[in-house]
DNA sequence: GCCGAGGCAGCCCTATAGGATTTACACATG
DNA sequence: CATGTGTAAATCCTATAGGGCTGCCTCGGC
């Protein structure tokens, strides 16, 4: 059930006649549709990806469609069966969430400590932007009502992962990063901890002003550890 | 010039005929055989890898090479310009050389103290098997002669990140890994610092034989940090 | 001898067709 | 009523065709 792709009047201009105007590829656009459709959370947990039935929701030929799908079966956010065909990935588990969370202790702080070295007057001001954008997100129960608290959460991470500077430290993040927002969706915890968590984002912000790497690494890891503990006192089941 | 890749004998019998013995599908194996093809040297970086030239070569269509060069995009061994066609990922220069071993700094460390923590005797026998066949390889100087070697290099530290039991950091290792076997290649230093790498490899095993994780984080963060010396002492222009 | 225009080959990109396989459902049988 | 079977639809997978663009070579003109 993925039909809320919006297919009937995204792109239809041109491409009939031969030449799009955009520049960039039909598998790009697929790519990113795909993309955003996962994180808004049209496309649930488990459910299959057709390939031949999202070739005409988006009405392009299925060969777009199979090259987007690679790309992103090597994210992790959908997995393939040979012979079987696409379907997003199952839900988080516990111990997913836990190793998730290892994971981010190993490289966060890391980024933290390296973007606060090489972090220049243009990056500082981008991630107090991030956090400002967090503070005045709105917040209600409905999805489009904190969408932009969640994109604000991560573009602060993936800021930071940037101005590390080092372009394997942010696609260790990257990797990391779709499956941060997919748990933010489907992790049962809602927004609840918005206070808490502002504050953190501010402290860590705090850290970066001050200069001092070694107090941005360990804001960065206190971070991440009180968001563990948060998700872990509401779990919902066990 | 990728002709080199055995296109000849390889698959032909059935697949004509309808039916290929393999249960894997044609992209899993042209990916495997690119895959091996980049680690062999017999792709050169910087050299285009054309998409009707290689399905020529592999005698398939050009659906499954697009299809396996869009998930060797997503782990940087290939680039892609769009409307321009695929070229393997240019030659290491010292500034990615630098921020590759940062990177190896803050995740493989953490692997070998994750990994320590939880290994199993199995795991362990794994590890010291790599390690022997790490002595015994041959270390002659033509590629045939050192492959074995670079792989078993490769194997213990692969074998560490899975032992971990955490998908996400054996993931990021993965995608540092065949960055890592790129840069053993073309590095421009051979594997002149066998004697010294056998032994950092050694100390690696025995620390986890100790079973103190503490020791094990330590002996691999002085591994990587004097492979960076080595490389960095042995470097061939500026 | 030098330079520019035209043609040609190669490539990427998308669409379409067809074979093979899996799955669901209806139906018959024990 | 349960179970096995056969058919049909949907799907995946691969191959082939054609449009559009780029780069190179050749050839004619200056």
């Amino acid at each position: 059930m993925q039909n809320a792709l919006d297919s009937t009047d995204a792109v239809p201009p041109a491409r009939r006649s031969g030449r799009a105007v955009s520049r960039q590829v039909l598998a790009d656009h697929v790519y990113t549709e795909l993309l955003t459709s996962l994180m808004d959370g049209r496309l649930a947990p488990g459910s299959v990806v057709s390939i031949d039935g999202t070739a005409r929701d988006l009405d392009v030929s299925p060969t777009p469609v199979r090259e987007a799908l690679a790309r992103l079966e090597h994210t992790g956010m959908v997995r393939r069966v040979a012979l079987k065909g696409y379907r997003v990935a199952p839900v988080f588990t516990q111990e997913d969430f836990a190793e998730l969370m290892e994971a981010r202790l190993a490289i966060e702080p890391v980024n933290a400590r390296l973007a606060c070295e090489r972090m220049d007057q243009g990056g500082l001001a981008e991630l107090k932007q991030a956090v400002e954008d967090l503070k005045s997100a709105p917040r209600g129960p409905a999805f489009a009502e904190f969408k932009e608290y969640l994109e604000a959460d991560e573009r602060f991470h993936q800021l930071i992962a940037r101005q590390t500077g080092n372009q394997f430290m942010e696609a260790a993040y990257s990797a990391l990063g779709g499956q941060i927002q997919r748990f933010r969706l489907f992790g049962g915890v809602g927004i609840t901890d918005a206070e808490s968590a502002i504050a953190e984002h501010q402290a860590v912000l705090d850290a970066f002003s001050t200069g001092d790497p070694g107090k941005a690494e360990a804001a960065m890891a206190a971070h991440i550890q009180q968001v563990r503990s948060r998700a872990i006192a509401a779990a919902p089941e066990s």
